[in-house]
DNA sequence: TCCAGTTACTTATCGTTGTAATGTAAAGGC
DNA sequence: GCCTTTACATTACAACGATAAGTAACTGGA
């Protein structure tokens, strides 16, 4: 029955032309100014076609952005390989979800900045479902606790310096993403100087962390 | 010529009722959800009529926005004369600020997290105009050196130091407002430890901040 | 082989939005 | 008393997301 895989198949393609259009406008104008019509345009379909493959414009953004945010996570992976102190790999972590979220602007505004639009109505998180990009927090978790398990970190409360870590990592993307033309220093040094502050503010009283 | 200034008076009086009307419907349901024949709606105008009063819609929000952000300078000044220790006003206008996010979540967003919406076209901010709500990055950096100059952070750059900052507690409210149902830990208490963390690990290395 | 049913679309349409163009009645100035 | 300006309303438009109603091709069973 070979038939009916292949159309699953061609379902399947056509399914990615509209991500992928979708994506390229997406990226060329931002999340608010891409269109349904002119993403059917540029695949040479109707726009309702794309309501087969996507229940609204929203559940086609999400689809995007959580497919390009998905790459991070073996970033992170691959950094706790290579380096085998956890402070190291916090760090570098940090970094690397900075640099990330800098390089997708759009995708990481609709995850982490424009939930809005699809938290509670549109979309039907069921109660305790999880949000969007809430991995990330938890991928943070971990590293923390490795740290604190370690004495490397005060063992005070892992869940707030999560939190803390979190917060001061999103804060230095989604501010440069607002403040495009501010006189930001240098990107890298800013994410920098942001985790070393916090791990600094956090090491445990006897050692101070360098 | 008290005519034609009462016609000045009664003109501003539509404006403030336009501001008025569109701010309840803003805040109820949030910035994209409101509607300019909503606004026209509630003060019983055509909603062409909003348009001899504002550009566009962006405007108007706009001047919503900042006008309800303003007090919070107000608020900062009272914190700076509160207290003669700048250390502590540093971590109260801090907490100020995050408490101030909160609780105007649409201004906040429109102001620190949408302006892609008109930071370059829409809006003409030529070249070197200042971004709405830059004002907060230069009031923390009068604080920062404030506490540089007394010998209580590291003098070795206010600039990184206020950014570090500034991206940090943005950081907070801005997470808060994407992730509503989130576990966050006490949101005071998180904003307390945030502002701590970063003044601990950027404290002069001879002095431990309490 | 025929035909009913499904699949994968398109076309036509709806309600709503921001906004521009046009119309209009009243008031002010000469 | 006429002309212009002011301060609105009315009408209209293009574009949007989304729905409903077609339609042509294909499928599977009798």
């Amino acid at each position: 029955m070979g038939i009916s895989e292949r159309k699953v198949r061609e379902k399947e393609v056509l399914r990615r032309k509209i991500i992928q259009a979708a994506r390229e406008l997406f990226a060329e104008g931002g999340y608010g100014n891409a269109t349904l019509r002119q993403v059917a345009q540029k695949i040479e379909y109707s726009p309702t076609t794309i309501y087969l493959h996507f229940e609204n414009k929203a559940e086609l953004l999400k689809t995007i952005s959580e497919e390009t945010l998905a790459p991070l996570a073996d970033t992170f992976n691959a950094i706790d390989e290579e380096f085998n102190d956890p402070i190291l790999t916090l760090k570098n972590c940090g970094l690397a979800y900075v640099e990330f979220g800098l390089r997708h602007p759009n995708e990481y505004r609709l995850v982490f900045m424009d939930s809005q639009g699809w938290n509670e109505e549109s979309m039907d998180l069921s109660e305790e479902e999880e949000m969007p990009g809430q991995w990330v927090y938890e991928s943070f978790q971990i590293l923390v606790q490795d740290c604190i398990a370690q004495g490397r970190l005060d063992p005070t409360d892992a869940e707030t310096l999560t939190q803390v870590l979190w917060a001061a990592l999103h804060g230095v993307v989604s501010l440069h993403l607002n403040y495009t033309r501010f006189a930001w220093i240098d990107q890298k040094a800013l994410a920098t100087e942001v985790i070393d502050a916090i791990i600094r503010g956090s090491g445990p009283k006897s050692k101070i962390f360098d």
